[in-house]
DNA sequence: TTCAGCGATGAATACGTATGTATAATGAGC
DNA sequence: GCTCATTATACATACGTATTCATCGCTGAA
């Protein structure tokens, strides 16, 4: 890169001492005399020293790297459409750097190829893995991650037979979040539309906010004012089949923001005013939340937040130490459409 | 990581050769017998052999990762509105696992500290600017990863000095197809909302494309109907300086699409009909572009391909290699807004 | 039969750092 | 004045790979 990259060799020669002192030196090792320290760190900065990261890691076996994978299994699209990763990824890289690791980002098509991942991992001291979506039976998928001994975090499900290893928000709370908000407003005939199934364990820890919530009022759960949607067309279809249902609802819980605006959309179609006819909420808060009309009232996670524990539990793994706080706490937005 | 990672001496006791033939045998060198590698790579399979890249960068003085620099002034929300760099993003990294580059991602708060870059740059083989927004006195900014032979690319504006390190897209053209499209729809009084000036060459050849069109088709250039925008806010702001102006108008072209959403809001406010009264065009094609009402007629990048234009021009610099193609056409996406 | 030429492999080395161990210098205690 | 503990530094080595140079066996021409 540079015309000549001074070596710690050539640092050790400009300040009168060994390789092994400039080494010591710069790492800020005790063993090292204040004035000499001194001495070294002002030679190398003269001469635009940077530690050889290469040589660096292969010295001490580690890389001071973060490897995040971002599984994106329907394509570059979904990626584009939730912002939601793009802002914990920019917290993640923060908080990283504090921490004086780099991040090395990879795509992920295939979540099965965990090949790639081991690679990946040799790159890297520890592996975040984000927008994972498939939980079913999901001890076995990691673990030829935990056999190697990988350190590594996910953001997801509260699942306990991934203790230790999952961060995420307090979904069942977000689910009363947004029920509650509706009872408040008069509601008491609250459609949920996601999916309630293992399969979608976040969705369904929503679900379950959702549920106990009704309960707690003494209201019933109908299944009947269920219906499953996985992205904006989805709640748009999903969103039909309510209206063609005949049930009777003022209000509607969607368990993500673009599900909400796909029933927002049939919601509008078929000329009901929000929040006058059916209130609606949504979760996630994304940028665009704000930006449709009426504007979405929404669950918002805190990705920063997110971003940060993430990065420190694993970091936390790297040096073999107990990881702190795992959970995020969910935060109503309430704006017109409720 | 591994609980005992082999390296390429067991791969050669494994497989009864020496480490220099093992080397050599993953590698495809034509040295090595057909026979031979077949029986390495078979070993280094049942291994589970990967190659530790912290040696490999050593000896070979590369890293092969690329590192994208994000530069983001405006703090964590931008980039989180600006989704165009994360589909670029996308692309980068895809190009990049093609070539076999891993890549680093920094965010960049500070446009000046060129060091950090440098450190950075000491960990890649290159690397890619994005978002970088100022381009007053560009020559000489770019003087230190110049002088150090650092090969780097930038997303940006064809300027002269930087010739050879920039891709982007043809800003002038994506002008003229705004500005045509209205002047198309019948529209005669159209209005610039963004910045002509050189501190945002990016903007300014938009304008350019935007005033050669209405030049060609016989209407003067009204510096009364041109108004500075940056964002979403300013864009708002903008909006109403142009309504309170009393000029006529009948079009506006805005140079991004959160200006014009801004401008948007505020002819909405005036009760004007979009597009009966004005028509409004933006540049980008935001995924928010498709969900505002009514949604909004835009100029698009491509920035898939923007991405894999980046990546090969920068391994082409890397490799010494005459850079390829520069350019990215844009393309304008018809909505309801116009 | 001899030896040049060639293809395939092994031995040896260097990349730049971090660190264990040895050594020199200093001062305290008797 | 001598020993011993303490400190600061130097010396030496290993990390795992890629590559240069040397070696060895073999073929074919003389």
């Amino acid at each position: 890169m540079a015309v000549q990259k001074p070596t710690s060799l050539d640092i050790a020669a400009a300040a009168g001492v060994s390789q092994a002192t400039v080494s010591r030196a710069l790492r800020d090792s005790p063993q090292v005399s204040e004035e000499t320290r001194e001495r070294v760190k002002k030679a190398a900065r003269e001469l635009g020293y940077i530690v050889n990261r290469n040589a660096a890691g292969l010295r001490t076996q580690q890389t001071n790297v973060l490897a995040v994978l971002l599984f994106d299994e329907l394509g570059q699209h979904r990626f584009e459409a939730n912002p939601f990763f793009l802002s914990m990824f920019g917290s993640i890289s923060h908080a990283a750097a504090e921490l004086k690791y780099d991040v090395l980002v990879t795509f992920q098509e295939d979540s099965e190829n965990w090949h790639h991942d081991l690679i990946v991992a040799n790159r890297a001291d520890g592996i975040i893995l984000l927008g994972y979506g498939d939980y079913r039976d999901s001890g076995s998928k990691f673990s030829m991650l935990t056999e190697n001994e990988c350190p590594y975090v996910l953001w997801g499900p509260d699942l306990p037979e991934l203790k230790g290893k999952v961060v995420g928000c307090n979904n069942i709370k977000g689910g009363r979040l947004a029920t509650e908000h509706l009872l408040s407003t008069g509601r008491n005939k609250i459609a949920f539309v996601g999916e309630a199934s293992a399969s979608s364990p976040e969705f369904l820890a929503r679900f379950q906010g959702y549920s106990q919530t009704l309960t707690d009022a003494g209201i019933a759960v109908d299944p009947a004012l269920q219906f499953d949607a996985h992205d904006e067309q989805e709640g748009y279809l999903a969103g039909l089949r309510l209206l063609a249902s005949g049930c009777q609802f003022d209000g509607v819980f969607a368990v993500s923001d673009s599900i909400a605006i796909g029933v927002m959309r049939a919601l509008k179609e078929a000329d009901k005013r929000i929040p006058d006819d059916i209130a609606l909420v949504g979760f996630d808060d994304l940028p665009l939340a704000a930006y449709v009309e009426p504007s979405l009232t929404t669950v918002r996670q805190d990705c920063k937040m997110a971003g940060q524990l993430l990065v420190h539990s694993l970091v936390s793994q790297i040096h073999k130490k107990a990881p702190g706080q795992m959970t995020i706490e969910p935060e109503l937005i309430v704006r017109q459409s409720s």
